[in-house]
RNA sequence: GCCCUGGUAGCUCAGCUGGAUAGAGCAGGAGACUUCUAAGCUCAAGGUCGCAGGUUCAAGUCCUGCCCGGGGCACCA
């Protein structure tokens, strides 16, 4: 409907000055119209006219040839613009039909995407900054298949490194050895409690006992080589194998927990390292990297980045050139038209030194590569939140202070619930901040919350569900009705505006915005025996698809009964 | 020191490519209701949009400088 009308406006813009400039439709306060248009104060400079005199013609000539819409001046020179009621019950029934298609034609249409987000490193636990990037980029994920886009979801994680090696430490020490045999005494439930034990202890003889750590620094290569000779068989490698899997099942089971989409493609490291150091040697000769105190650097500071390290003088890769070698795995995987990556913001500087290096090998690639951050998650007046793993901040603690704060303010259990707060209050602030998430407000009934949508949807559905039969009559519609309908009709510039940034929260402000009108009107209009009953069910059944569709995007549930 | 981020009501946040009176929720105040789910609704109160300049018919939004918070600056990820 917005294209429609700048089309619209264009055209008469054209017809009686003959020239074509930019019109930028804005929706509006209610009090003015639905949409206006700012062309004529922009235009009153170059035509060297007073902008009220241009609004004027050009309303006239709009009103001449337009049925559906109703354009007026006022202020300095503002176009406002009502829609017909008729127009605006079609978009409506559109909408239910799912007939708009979101802008998927200047938007994501026929395009393959690569979403990367999540990268839990398998030997370790998911913490809270996990839990965020997993429910965003699952949020972006669906945002873009409903705007035409064949997403593909991938997770990444470091089974190689430093970390794993500190892990394994801690395993082969509590195992007494490597004794990959004693395995089968840790409990099936009790696996992720018992690795991530293991790599605190890996972490704390890594940073108080040198002789340990120099073990460690060994155990470091020896995953490494592992890797390189295929070695499955040995108890060393047993007890490696073994673990590295029951990570990925802990993260699945987590995954599952969430309701978040399942992934396409694992990238463990291991598969991105070799190929990341060809790329590496290769540029070290081409003069792209150079040799600085025994490691192969990546010299960022020519275009204003950082120096970073892609070869330490072990000779061990870093971060920075399995990520470089990832970037080739997903291209010869996908031969995707983008590739976003979902990250915390602490890595935005580096990201921009591995894309830089990136270019001198795969211009193409990098081209299509963006990276997306989001903040930190932070806990209201800097009070700490318990933990049971020391002081990180675990998404299980996130996930059970959330529980437990619903249980306590609704005296229920419901799961549902549970998850649609926690998800919609990460969802709902913009990203590329740090969020405080206050687990008492998450599950606030009363306020702008993932529960109240869902009970928004629920008290609807009652109405729908009583009624004999849902028929659609057009009468004209009454104001409360009116306003109601033109907020229904705003999903489709919702949607699109949200695919377009990549930005989650516009939907989350819509569908608050939407439910509060829709409560709004369910408070001073009664629809069950009124009069004008079946125009108005036919108004709450498309708030509940409107609503429920919203919130599955989300990953929201919309349960029919609380 | 350099680079990136952010600074909007007591708290947590919106504010789309500059537009008409800066919007929500929470907390605190007041109210309506014999009715389809009150986990709701209505009303009032609450703001030098960090500070100072500049550009513009118009600045929370753009430019410059400064102040404050957070993050990053080579062998960690």
């Amino acid at each position: 409907m917005k294209n429609q009308l700048q089309e619209l406006i264009a055209s008469c813009v054209e017809r009686t000055y003959q020239i074509s400039p930019l019109v930028t439709i804005e929706r509006t306060d209610d009090n003015f119209g639905d949409f206006s248009t700012n062309v004529a104060l922009r235009l009153s400079g170059e035509l060297q006219e007073v902008a009220k005199t241009i609004a004027e013609t050009i309303a006239t000539e709009f009103n001449n040839s337009s049925k559906d819409f109703v354009a007026s001046v006022a202020g300095p020179g503002f176009i406002n613009i009502r829609v017909g009621d008729s127009l605006l019950q079609q978009t409506v029934s559109d909408i239910i039909e799912m007939k708009e298609n979101y802008g998927t034609d200047i938007l994501h249409s026929g395009k393959l995407i690569v979403v990367e987000y999540s990268d839990p490193n398998p030997f370790k636990v998911l913490h809270a900054g996990h839990l965020y990037t997993t429910l965003v980029g699952d949020t972006i994920a669906r945002l873009l298949e409903i705007t035409g886009a064949k997403v593909k979801r991938v997770n990444f994680g470091g089974d190689v490194g430093l970390h794993v090696a500190r892990a394994m430490w801690g395993i082969i020490n509590s195992l007494e050895g490597e004794y990959p045999e004693k395995l089968k005494d840790v409990a099936k439930a009790d696996r992720a409690t018992w690795m991530s034990n293991c790599y605190v202890q890996g972490n704390i003889a890594y940073e108080e006992d040198e002789v340990k750590k120099a073990e460690i620094v060994a155990i470091n290569k020896k995953v490494y080589e592992l890797h390189d000779t295929s070695d499955k068989s040995s108890d060393f490698a047993q007890i490696y194998w073994t673990c590295r899997q029951w990570s990925y099942d802990g993260f699945d089971q987590v995954y599952q927990a969430l309701e978040v989409h399942g992934f396409d493609t694992y990238y463990p490291e291991s598969m991105t390292v070799n190929i990341g150091k060809k790329i590496v040697e290769e540029g070290l000769m081409k003069g792209v990297f150079k040799k600085s105190e025994g490691a192969v650097v990546y010299d960022g500071e020519k275009d204003g980045l950082h120096t970073r390290v892609f070869i330490t003088s072990e000779g061990l890769p870093t971060y920075e050139t399995k990520d470089l070698g990832l970037a080739v795995v997903k291209w010869e995987d996908y031969k995707f038209d983008l590739s976003l990556m979902i990250t915390g913001n602490d890595i935005i500087e580096y990201m921009k030194v591995v894309q830089a290096a990136s270019k001198h090998f795969y211009p193409e690639i990098t081209e299509r590569t963006k990276h997306i951050t989001h903040g930190l998650i932070k806990l209201p007046g800097g009070k700490k939140m318990s933990s049971r793993k020391g002081n990180v901040l675990l998404a299980e603690d996130i996930l059970s202070a959330a529980k437990e704060a619903y249980n306590s303010q609704t005296s229920q259990v419901d799961q549902s619930a549970v998850l649609a707060a926690v998800k919609y209050s990460f969802l709902k602030s913009r990203i590329g901040g740090d969020i405080v998430y206050d687990p008492d407000e998450s599950v606030n009934i009363l306020g702008n919350s993932g529960p109240y949508l869902q009970y928004a949807h629920a008290r609807a559905c009652s109405i729908v569900s009583k009624a004999a039969s849902l028929s659609s009559v057009d009468y004209e519609l009454d104001s409360s009705e009116r306003l109601l309908v033109r907020k229904l009709s705003m999903y489709p510039e919702v949607m699109r505006l949200a695919a377009a940034e990549l930005m989650p929260h516009h939907l989350c402000s819509y569908l608050y915005e939407l439910a509060q009108e829709f409560n709004s009107f369910y408070e001073s209009n009664r629809v069950l025996g009124d009069s004008r009953e079946a125009q108005r069910l036919t108004l709450v059944h498309a708030y509940t698809q409107v609503l429920k569709n919203g919130l599955s995007v989300l990953g929201i549930q919309a349960p029919e009964k609380m």
